[in-house]
DNA sequence: AGTAACGTCTGT
DNA sequence: ACAGACGTTACT
């Protein structure tokens, strides 16, 4: 295996591997997951050989081993002190050439061997990762495939078009993720990145549908050779260690974009300033311009987006994006997704769209602090992803109208995880901090209900409307002495429950914060008993005026 | 030596 | 385009 024989940082590409570190690396499997059930520890048989879906690395890292190609030595940022410093020394891993080196060692070659005073891209959301200033330089991007500098005897690297659309696909991304300290005038492209209409979102790259949002394809090592059949030849990768800037330039391969990590937007500091075409600074500071950015809609933002580098910077602040809406789009398409995430929303309408499961998945494993999820109308398949997302914020889950959701099916949603172990913390299903739940028209018995009680024990907003087995056990439950809920909710929604009838209405005296009850549709109920109800004095519910009982439908 | 899993290739 | 398979790499 020629890749083997090769020394580290004579152009063999290094794998990433885990960071260990990130929330992915530290949990545990989820035991559920496509390739979870593969695996041999869960009785699969073991062949895929991939990672648990839920314990995909947020920030892969360079191997230990990985050397710089012009000086051989690994990484030494931890020799030194002040930013800069420590970017000369850290290893940098080209994602185009997959070369790694130090920045300090292009720095200190001959002049006549650097790339005049290109910088390099550096990709903020991947350790380690940029485009060299070498193929920023030659625009070795998007468009052409890098071409072996001295014109090496190897052949020609075979670029399918769709790899060649990747390519360009994952530059773009690449670009607008970059936070490059704006030196480099080589992603003038990336402020164009917020579309023209408005809600629809379109930028850098999701993963969509693809490929399980595998991380981002790292030049791999090489181990393509080692198939019979078609294989992308390298030529010159066995070249002497400084041959690098001019040894024959290993042939980019287009990395597979599709697995590419799309993570919300970086710590990183945000301009403070509006740079003018005249050279000064505009004298209002960003926290002013935010104010004003405040009052704009989504459509406007993208608007103000599109007007320059610096303002497109600041309108990804997720202040400005408290809500999100995308609902009823027949299709979320990978940009619309990472639009989403870079803005942080929190609180996302996925409404009656064609969320797909892996979709829903990427999201949720990168919208850690969303607040409000609006599901409704989308297919249980779909939502299902909820069961292994984690949603440590969610405060309101509306499932409305998702069809065939049942029993079985929200008992997944309230369970704890499989991996919570018993001893861990108590064990605490997903939906125990959510304070407002949209259940209408599910297919639910009492089951769910006392599920509900127990895993969901914060509801203050209750909404089983048209769910046609609630009737009066089902209030017997809600209202019981044991239920958690009878303390807390505040608003309950039973509209078109056909089975309720008149014994269930004082039942609902025994909830003393309950301010709104909505009976409407309820076909059984006697327009007396609902009066005595709504009489009912104080301490009972329904006191003040704009606290009301509903009984017609308006 | 053993385990995990990355990245690419193949068949559909 | 996708799912599955698997050689190989990274690490213990």
């Amino acid at each position: 295996m020629s890749s083997s024989s090769r020394g580290p940082g004579a152009g063999a590409r290094r794998r990433r591997t885990r960071c260990r570190r990130c929330r992915a690396c530290v949990r545990t499997e989820c035991g559920d997951c496509h390739f979870c059930r593969d695996m041999k520890k869960f009785g699969g048989p073991g062949r895929m050989k991939q990672s648990c879906l839920l314990r995909q690395c947020t920030a892969p890292v360079l191997p230990h081993t990985a050397v710089c190609l012009l000086c051989g030595e690994a990484g030494k940022e931890d020799t030194v002190e002040g930013e800069e410093e420590k970017f000369g020394l850290s290893l940098m891993e080209c994602t185009i050439c997959n070369e790694i080196v130090h920045p300090g060692c292009l720095k200190s070659l001959p002049s006549c061997l650097q790339m005049g005073k290109a910088e390099g891209v550096i990709n903020a959301e991947i350790p380690n990762c940029w485009e060299c200033p070498r193929c920023t330089q030659e625009g070795r991007t998007s468009k052409k495939p890098k071409p072996p500098l001295a014109s090496a005897e190897g052949p020609a690297v075979p670029s399918p078009s769709p790899q060649r659309e990747k390519l360009e696909r994952f530059k773009r991304m690449c670009q607008l993720l970059e936070r490059v300290p704006d030196t480099s005038s080589s992603s003038s492209d990336s402020d164009s990145d917020s579309d023209s209409s408005g809600t629809s979102l379109s930028e850098d790259e999701a993963p969509g549908e693809a490929r399980n949002g595998r991380r981002p394809a790292r030049g791999s090592s090489g181990e393509k050779e080692n198939r019979g059949g078609r294989r992308a030849v390298r030529p010159g990768t066995g070249g002497p260690l400084l041959s690098w800037p001019l040894g024959p330039a290993p042939p980019p391969r287009p990395p597979q974009l599709e697995r590419h990590v799309v993570r919300p937007p970086p710590r990183s500091p945000e301009p403070d300033t509006l740079p003018l075409a005249a050279g000064s600074d505009h004298p209002l500071p960003r926290a002013a311009w935010l104010r004003v950015f405040q009052h704009l809609g989504p459509r406007e933002l993208c608007i103000c987006m599109r007007v320059c580098r610096t303002w497109s910077r600041w309108c990804y602040d997720k202040r400005l994006w408290p809500r999100m809406d995308l609902s009823r789009r027949k299709s979320l398409t990978p940009p619309m997704l990472s639009g989403v995430v870079r803005r942080q929303p929190r609180a996302l309408d996925l409404s009656w769209t064609g969320v797909s499961k892996k979709q829903l998945m990427w999201l949720l494993n990168r919208l850690q602090g969303l607040q409000e999820l609006v599901l409704s109308g989308c297919s249980w398949l779909s939502v299902s992803a909820l069961g292994s997302a984690p949603l440590p914020a969610l405060r309101l889950l509306d499932l409305r109208w998702i069809e065939d959701v049942k029993d079985s099916q929200l008992r997944e949603l309230l369970l704890p995880p499989p991996d919570t172990k018993p001893g861990q913390t108590e064990s605490r299903g997903r939906l125990q901090g959510v304070a407002e739940l949209r259940l209408a028209g599910l297919e639910l018995t009492d089951a769910s209900l006392r599920l509900l009680l127990r895993h969901a024990p914060q509801l203050s907003a209750l909404d089983l409307s048209h769910c046609a087995h609630v009737g009066d056990p089902s209030v017997h439950l809600l209202t019981a002495p044991t239920s958690p809920l009878r303390e807390t909710l505040v608003h309950l929604n039973l509209a078109g429950c056909h089975r309720l009838t008149d014994h269930c209405l004082p039942l609902f005296r025994r909830c003393p914060r309950l301010r709104r009850l909505d009976l409407r549709s309820c076909r059984q109920l006697s327009p007396e008993a609902c009066a005595r109800l709504a009489a009912a004095g104080p301490p009972g519910p329904f006191r003040c005026p704009e606290e009301k009982l509903l009984l017609k439908d308006s």
